[in-house]
DNA sequence: AAGAAGATCAAT
DNA sequence: TTGATCTTCTTG
């Protein structure tokens, strides 16, 4: 398996977002195939937290595409976004890790989650970073080294499904989530399929 | 100083 | 459908 470099992250987040689908997250003792992801803009883009937040902008602004952000929403859920921004400084933004299909580290998911759960470990960008431990000490980290924590390349190229975002009130028509077609550990079905190619 | 909204989740 | 829970940003 090819690790991925910070090459990989260095173009717009709606391509890296679908790019990353099929790929696997190294993080630790556990492994997930992505899933299911979002793409959010840090221009033009309402509901990117750039948009809103001076301090997302000022993440943007001073860390290398392939830096993990991450934050705590509704006061109870971390979620983790990997930063992109293309070598133009063009186009940057986030790719949210919502779904991922796990293979390796699965006691250890489950011990975190905390719960005799059989499935929907890492169905929901809540739940997967509970189930990989991530939270606000990984903020800012950098997501491509070569050891255990970032991601590897996809074998194949996967059949992806392209759907509007979920959980966002501005922005809404976007079609920037991108899964796995016939993956059962999505966190919720995409309502159209709109199918696609890369 | 106080309020509102938010890229969610699990229980009712 | 609702409550939990807290950080960031806005308003008074």
């Amino acid at each position: 398996m090819t690790p991925l470099t910070r090459a990989f992250f260095e173009r717009d987040p709606v391509s890296c977002a679908s790019g990353l689908i099929g790929c696997t997250l190294v993080w630790g003792g556990c492994a997930g195939i992505v899933v299911e992801t979002e793409a959010y803009a840090a221009e033009g883009d309402e509901a990117c937290h750039t948009f809103r937040r001076p301090a997302a902008r000022r993440f943007v602004a001073s860390n290398p595409a392939g830096t993990a952000y991450v934050y705590l929403n509704y006061g109870m859920h971390w979620l983790a976004n990997v930063l992109v921004k293309d070598t133009l400084g063009d186009s940057e933004g986030f790719v949210l890790l919502r779904a991922l299909e796990p293979v390796t580290g699965l006691h250890w998911m489950r011990r975190r989650r905390g719960r005799d759960l059989v499935g929907d470990l890492c169905s929901g960008p809540g739940r997967l970073a509970q189930a990989f431990g991530i939270d606000g000490r990984h903020h800012g980290t950098d997501l491509c080294l070569r050891g255990d924590r970032g991601f590897q390349a996809r074998p194949v190229e996967p059949e992806i499904v392209a759907g509007p975002r979920i959980g966002i009130s501005l922005a809404k028509r976007l079609p920037w989530r991108f899964s796995l077609a016939g993956n059962s550990h999505v966190s919720r079905p995409q309502p159209q399929a709109v199918r696609r190619g890369k």
